[in-house]
DNA sequence: AGCCGCTTGTGAACGCAGGCACAAAGTCGT
DNA sequence: ACGACTTTGTGCCTGCGTTCACAAGCGGCT
């Protein structure tokens, strides 16, 4: 089948030594919750969303088999990653459709409220004001923040933008959990810094620095330049295995058939 | 120090089954390049970013310790992960930023030119094409795409849009290696079999869907819902560990300094 | 009611990536 | 010229995540 092999672009950073101080040798009780893999998470995002489409097609029950053919991954994996939000599927039959939704959105923390603000409203943070995918997925945008003058109060995606100055007052007043640096590069840790003092807990970041924060912080980065040089990496990867390929015994890398995803 | 944990979102689909077809008991050889794992590829990325900014900085010599926290990770990993690319190190010394760049950059492919076409000029494509940071990083934009017959023509970052329905042929015709498609999910994998159709060997997916591509080209997908999920799944799980951690020794989780990445 | 076949859930094995610690290697100072 | 110091490169161990394979469980069919 083929779909596409997802990020091997993962990890680093000492997962016991810096981030997780807080939790070993603990009784047990949230023990469930901290046992998931942070890939298993990922994971379920991905089936939440496949599943989402399937419950609106009016499916209402689904096998491991068929979901993970959806999602793209092993259907053994697919198993496991649902064991950690416990045991909802009906053997010989498969799972409700509904019900898995509603436990995996509980187990990410998607029963509550998930306000975010954009920093940055330029190129990219003017689209990922407008985008329409976050407030549907439960992530309101509650807050717009630039040093720009021209667009203080300009409204984007419906929203206002403010003040980079009254960011960790709006923050702390809207209660806003998720922080978005969509700034250059160069003020990013500053405007991160702030973002935590305004009691921001989580940040998605889109400048390409490393930030540095406070052990409670967590913080994402999507760099797409990153990405564009791991596509690189494969590009010249490829290229020497085809070469090597035909040295060899003469066979070309199949072109197989283009699967469709969902 | 304490700097981000880095993306813990990684890998799925079985990585010696689906993708790695070609790549088993082969000589030797390139066998060196094969053997980078993906998730020092996405390291060797940042390494490379950093150095430049040294570079700039008239920076000549640097220690594994130091680069190691300017990129925020482990020295031994990064000592390790630099043993990947060669020996370019001196002992005692530390290793030339000049020599690094260049090496790195030659395990990346990055002294190939690797033209990128962006299909779906919205909100997002928009900031994309935008974009400085792509160009001067040897990722030259080389067409854009779209449908919306009003925007034929019209440049968008100095490029002008052009029809979707002509993308393989100048797909072909301008030697586009990497595709970036930021249209609407329902047509993602339509454009993504057309990109292939046109030569295109790599994909950058922004698209919320699971693609399905023939074995020898490479996908990467960039899900900022998924994102948000994961950072609202760590949400939840340091509620728990707090009230956890209270309820067990009254010890609440420290504050920390906010340390500066760079 | 009992059997059959299908699908889940998971125990166990495997493999890879991370981290430690040290020997090798080179530099700088005297 | 030699020794002491610094820093690299890497072998080994540990731990996590993926995969396999199968027993347990449930619905449906006869
Ligand atoms: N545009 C893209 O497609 C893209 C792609 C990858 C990465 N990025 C990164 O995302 C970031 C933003 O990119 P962009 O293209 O939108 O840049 P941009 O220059 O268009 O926008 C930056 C915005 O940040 C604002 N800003 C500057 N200093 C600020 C401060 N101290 N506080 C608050 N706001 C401030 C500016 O006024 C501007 O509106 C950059 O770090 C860039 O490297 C962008
Ligand atoms: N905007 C964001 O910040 C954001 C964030 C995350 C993900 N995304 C995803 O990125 C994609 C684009 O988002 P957007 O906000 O730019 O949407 P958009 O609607 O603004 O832009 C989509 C563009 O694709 C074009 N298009 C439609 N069908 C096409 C086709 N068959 N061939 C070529 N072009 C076609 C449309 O004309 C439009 O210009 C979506 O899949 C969205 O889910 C966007």
């Amino acid at each position: 089948m083929a779909a596409q092999r997802d990020q091997g672009h993962n990890g680093d950073q000492p997962p016991a030594a810096v981030t997780d101080v807080s939790a070993r040798d603990v009784p047990a009780a949230r023990e469930r919750a901290r046992a998931i893999p942070e890939a298993a998470v990922a994971r379920l995002a991905v089936y939440l969303r496949v599943l989402s489409g399937m419950a609106e097609e009016g499916v209402s029950t689904i096998s491991s088999e068929e979901l993970a053919a959806a999602a793209g991954v092993n259907s053994a994996k697919l198993r496991k990653d649902l064991s950690y939000v416990g045991s909802y599927g009906t053997r010989g039959v498969g799972y409700d459709v509904d019900v898995l939704i509603s436990e995996i959105e509980r187990i990410l923390g998607l029963t509550r409220k998930h306000s975010v603000a954009v920093v940055g409203i330029g190129n990219l943070g003017h689209a990922l004001a407008n985008y329409g995918g976050f407030p549907s997925r439960g992530f309101p945008v509650a807050a717009l923040f630039d040093v720009d003058s021209d667009l203080m109060g300009v409204p984007v995606g419906g929203i206002p933008v403010e003040h980079i100055d009254d960011i960790e007052a709006i923050c702390r007043e809207r209660e806003v959990n998720i922080g978005v640096i969509a700034t250059p590069p160069s003020v990013a840790q500053d405007v991160c810094d702030r973002l935590v003092s305004g009691g921001v807990q989580c940040i998605l970041n889109f400048a390409p620095v490393v930030l540095g924060v406070p052990d409670h912080v967590e913080v994402r980065k999507v760099d797409l330049a990153v990405e564009m040089q791991i596509l690189s990496f494969h590009v010249a990867r490829r290229a020497d295995e085809a070469l090597a390929e035909v040295t060899v015994d003469g066979t070309r890398p199949g072109v197989g058939e283009a699967v469709v995803g969902r």
